[in-house]
DNA sequence: CATAGTTTCATACAACTGTTTGAATTGCAA
DNA sequence: TTGCAATTCAAACAGTTGTATGAAACTATG
């Protein structure tokens, strides 16, 4: 009908919008003045400026949730049921950094929206992040099932610095490039997820690793 | 003189009602009511609202940042000039996840401030961080010094995860306790900041470390 | 004490915000 | 075509916001 037509343009307009100027300084007037659309629009479509924000934010954020699960379980079935940590640390980064790095002319108007809702993280948009736990409880089951040995405490440290590297190379991009004077180049978004991924491995089996071969060392001293 | 007073009180009450509600729903009014002073004297003594939102936030983290070169400082005495890179990366996130983390009744006003700075980052207060950088070049000097053999890019690469885990764990500590359901103790501060010094200095020397283990275990399986 | 400068105050301003209203229009089904 | 529901529209609402003003009160200096 008609009426999808309105709802559509008002999405659009809105994510452009945001990703463009940010959530604090665009109003429901510039939306609907880029929509085309009546003011009373938006209150009509979506109860509110906020439900208009929160579905923006659950469409973008279901997506790369799916696109996250697909890796994993693609990564699980290959394995037999256990799939290598490093896979599943891949899937789980890797959507939204492919995503949301890379060439800032190339972004998608979702990535930028994205971008926008990772740095200035308005209340609806919170409220919505609250619920992705049970989202990361299918990869720290996950993690548990590759690193078996591992404590629980150890895999939700290692999820959770997974996730605030890429978070915050999102967020911080531009400071990352300034700093380092363009040496470190964001823009190789393989190169950067591996980099994460590596690190993270690191913090999840290093200490281990590292004991394994000193243990072996002992060993053959003993000898 | 009686200004003074006004000013401070002022601050106090700024800085008290952002830590306690955030920056979006405290108004000028509301700041005005809680100092018991007249709406006029914020503009009067700090020009607008966004000034008086920076002069908070250069205060606290001019500290923060005083703090940090301070133990870079002794450090790098302490070692002849060389500070060993844990000890440089404890300098670099301790400070802020001292004063952020913690028990949460037993956080100061101060702490809870930085941490809304944190997470809801308006513009006065983006435009402060942006000027961070010249403070950040410090650190990445004592790691050149540290670490004379890692190439430049490692060395931001690892200056930037180690701010990344310190800062998100401050921003996201909720969903680290929720997703664990209490097993990551975040007021064990200590022993989050070993945490993220330990997987800082795997990133930065990891690979290396295994590899010179490594080698050792091959020069004996010669021998 | 007088005066100049600083600080406080009540009040008004001007603009902008998201939301609501009720009538007009449209589109579809009977 | 008629009737009914869904949609669009212009307009107004009700409230809030940060800021400006100009007079009043205060303070310290000469």
């Amino acid at each position: 009908m008609a009426s999808d037509r309105t709802r559509a343009a008002i999405l659009d307009a809105a994510e452009r919008l945001y990703a463009d100027r940010g959530f604090a300084d665009v109003t429901l007037r510039d939306i609907v003045a880029a929509a085309n659309v009546n003011l009373a629009a938006v209150n009509y479509h979506f109860g509110s400026k906020d439900e208009l924000i929160a579905e923006l934010f659950v469409t973008r954020s279901l997506a790369t949730n799916r696109e996250r699960l697909n890796e994993l379980k693609s990564a699980e079935a290959a394995g037999g049921g256990r799939a290598p940590i490093d896979a599943i640390l891949r899937a789980l980064v890797g959507p939204t950094l492919r995503g949301c790095l890379g060439p800032e002319n190339e972004r998608s108007t979702a990535a930028r929206f994205m971008i926008r809702a990772s740095i200035e993280s308005v209340p609806p948009i919170r409220r919505i992040k609250n619920r992705e736990i049970d989202h990361l409880r299918k990869f720290a089951g996950a993690m548990r099932r590759s690193l078996p040995d591992r404590s629980e405490v150890d895999l939700y440290w290692g999820l959770h610095f997974a996730l605030a590297m890429a978070h915050q190379t999102i967020r911080d991009s531009e400071r990352l490039t300034k700093l380092s004077e363009g040496l470190c180049d964001l823009n190789d978004v393989a190169g950067v997820i591996e980099r994460i991924v590596a690190v993270s491995v690191m913090a999840l089996t290093g200490r281990e690793a590292e004991k394994r071969i000193h243990a072996k060392l002992l060993a053959r001293d003993a000898r």
